[in-house]
Formats: C-alpha cells, sequence, structure tokens
DNA sequence: TGCCAGGCGCACA
DNA sequence: TGTGCGCATGGC
C-alpha cells in the first residue's frame, strides 16, 4: 500500500462567484513553489493563463532566495517559459496563473505569497479534489528532512525548492506516460493537448474563453481507430495507447485497485500493459499513486545517478535501481523529481 | 542538417 | 542478463 506523506492541518477556504463570475478557492500553503511543480515534467495540461498579466515573477517559498524581476515583452519559449536569468540560484519563472483540468474541472491557479488560489469557472461542492491533487497540505519540510544529505541533492533542493509531487488521475497519468517515450516534454503536451481536443468532452469555461476538454476516458479511446490517435502526432505510440485503453476499459486491469497494493505488486500489474516498462510504470506509481518509493529511471535520471554518485561511469540500470531504492530513502520518489528537474535546468543553462 | 527526446518490445548473443 | 535496433515526430 502506497505511504502517505507528512500533511499540515491549514483549513481551506472557498468563496462563491465573484464579479468575475468565478468561484474561487483559497489554498494556504507553506513552501510551495507552484511554477516549479506545474514545469518539472510530471503533467502535461498546464499552460500559461490567458489571462496573464506578464510583469511579475511568480511567487516563491519565502526562505528562499528571491527571483529577478521579468521585463515586459520579453518572449516566452515554446514551454510558455521566459528565458531564463537568475538572481541568486532561482529561475526566473513566469508569474502565472496558470490554467488546465483536472477531472472536469476548468481551473485557474495563481500563486501568493502563502496561498494558491484557485479558481473554477463552476461552484466545486468540495475543496478535496483540488487540496488532493496539488497535495497542498504535505508538510514539505519532514519530506527534504528524510533525503540523503549529499552534495548532489543539495544542490538540487536548493535549486527547486518547493517542488511538490502532484497526485494526478491514474488513467492520464498512464496514458500521458505512454506518450511520452522518446518525446520532448513540449512534445508530448502538444499530442496531449491534441488529444483533449479531439476525444475528450467539452467543460465549463468562463464567458469568452476558448474550449477546454477533459482528457478522454479509456472507453473513449478504444473505441477510436488506431489511425485517429496516430493523427494526434503519437507515431508508433498509438498502438500502445489503444492496447493499454482496450485493457483498462475491458477491467483486464482495474486501476482503482492498484492503490491498495503494495508497490511490487501494482508495478507487475502495469507492466502488463503494452507500451509499460519500468520507468513508466514508476512514473504513474509516483505521480497518480504517490508510492513514495517509486523512483523513475530515465536518461536524465540515469545520467545524474551516474554523474553525480559514479563519477561518469556506465553503471548498469538494475544496479542504479538497486542504488536509488537503498540510496534515497522513504521519499525517493520525490527525490527523483528534485534531481530530475535540477539536471534538466542545467541542461537548459538556467542554472 | 543532424542530434536527441521523462522508452518499449523484440531478437540475438 | 545485456546489447542493439526499429519505431514517428518535431524541437533545437
Amino acid at each position: 500500500m502506497s505511504s502517505s506523506a507528512p500533511h499540515l492541518d491549514p483549513s481551506s477556504t472557498q468563496s462563491a462567484a465573484n464579479f468575475t463570475g468565478l468561484s474561487q478557492i483559497r489554498l494556504p500553503v507553506w513552501n510551495y513553489d507552484l511554477a516549479e511543480t506545474l514545469i518539472s515534467g510530471q503533467a502535461f495540461r498546464w499552460k500559461l493563463s490567458e489571462a496573464r498579466t506578464d510583469s511579475e515573477p511568480c511567487p516563491r517559498p519565502s526562505n528562499r532566495s528571491p527571483v529577478g524581476r521579468i521585463r515586459p515583452g520579453e518572449p516566452f519559449d515554446a514551454l510558455g517559459i521566459r528565458p531564463s536569468r537568475l538572481a541568486g540560484d532561482r529561475l526566473a519563472l513566469p508569474s502565472g496563473p496558470w490554467e488546465g483540468v483536472i477531472d472536469r474541472h476548468w481551473v485557474r491557479l495563481s500563486a501568493t505569497e502563502h496561498a494558491i488560489l484557485a479558481e473554477t469557472a463552476q461552484p466545486a461542492s468540495s475543496v478535496s479534489w483540488i487540496e488532493n491533487y496539488l497535495q497542498s497540505r504535505v508538510d514539505l519540510e519532514t519530506i527534504l528532512a528524510t533525503f540523503p544529505d549529499d552534495e548532489p541533492m543539495r544542490a538540487a533542493v536548493k535549486a527547486c525548492f518547493g517542488l511538490r509531487i502532484l497526485r494526478q488521475d491514474p488513467w492520464e497519468c498512464l496514458a500521458s506516460f505512454i506518450l511520452s517515450s522518446t518525446k520532448q516534454i513540449i512534445q508530448i503536451r502538444q499530442i496531449v493537448s491534441l488529444l483533449c481536443e479531439r476525444f475528450g468532452e467539452p467543460v465549463a469555461v468562463p464567458p469568452g474563453h476558448s474550449p477546454a476538454h477533459s482528457f478522454p476516458s479509456a472507453q473513449r479511446l478504444c473505441a477510436c481507430p488506431e489511425a485517429e490517435l496516430r493523427a494526434c502526432k503519437m507515431g508508433f505510440r498509438a498502438a500502445y495507447l489503444k492496447g493499454a485503453a482496450d485493457m483498462v476499459a475491458s477491467s483486464a486491469i482495474d486501476l482503482s485497485k492498484l492503490s491498495a497494493r503494495e508497490i511490487g505488486e501494482a508495478r507487475e500489474s502495469l507492466l502488463r500493459l503494452p507500451g509499460v516498462g519500468r520507468k513508466i510504470a514508476d512514473c504513474v506509481l509516483l505521480f497518480a499513486y504517490g508510492f513514495p518509493k517509486a523512483f523513475p529511471i530515465d536518461v536524465w535520471v540515469m545520467k545524474a545517478l551516474r554523474k553525480l554518485y559514479f563519477r561518469g561511469r556506465q553503471i548498469p540500470l538494475r544496479r542504479l535501481q538497486r542504488f536509488s531504492e537503498e540510496h534515497f530513502g522513504p521519499f525517493g520518489g520525490y527525490a527523483q523529481q528534485y534531481l530530475f528537474h535540477y539536471m534538466r535546468r542545467r541542461k537548459r543553462g538556467s542554472l
């Protein structure tokens, strides 16, 4: 069974529709970096809001270095991120707000000093769904305290402080990572966007806003001809996605029951799906089910482990997996995401 | 223009 | 058990 992360106990509040016509939910947070979390390659549906104001950097956890001010008019790159300019060890990130769809809720997220403001097009019956997705009540410092006290981890935490692991819908997470194989994150976002646009259900958006769609169900995708999936630019991954959708829709695998299993059993179940190997299975275990020991090793993490812990030697993947299980502690999955994001930042020249 | 990307499945040694 | 290759596509 997946062990739960340590939790704080602030209370979230919800207010009725305001003059903008949007309902607002205020989530108290501490040490939460919304921008780092949403762009770190664990979810693929977040983009900068159509209503962004464009002038201030995103508020960052207050016990770390402030970031540099962004100059109006600087272009955004393909991911919606401005060319990086550093203040101290932190990247200047766009202010948001960010827009995305969680289940069937269109959501706009903004960060303030000690809260995340979530705006929805329709009043929500509760706040638990968004607290759960954002993991806003998780006590990050307790998790970080379990990381190994070595130089690579200290550097990664310093650079990405406030990054959280989201808790995504299992099918959306699984399907998205099946599509991630040998694709850049920007391309995965494009494929997922096309998939939702063509096969998802429309969701309520603010007046005048462009349409938004839910992530298509397994039932919907298994009914699609493979050629229509390929038309979403996913190439050979279309057969994998369709095969996995078939198994989920036919109940050959019950995604709703994996969270109650031991991590090894849950992983074995996921590995039965076409297009799912150890890496993708661990992504789903970590990002959808919250198994804190799941440690996806992709090309970035493999390079990081070899370079930072084995002096660049060509250590076999199996040995790296054993090393990761032993070295990174009970929240190894969190440590992995910090290393992954840190390495990508360094590669992009933003660190 | 060529390299590479949050891999996987398969054949082969 | 490990290695090499093919698979589509597009960003950089």
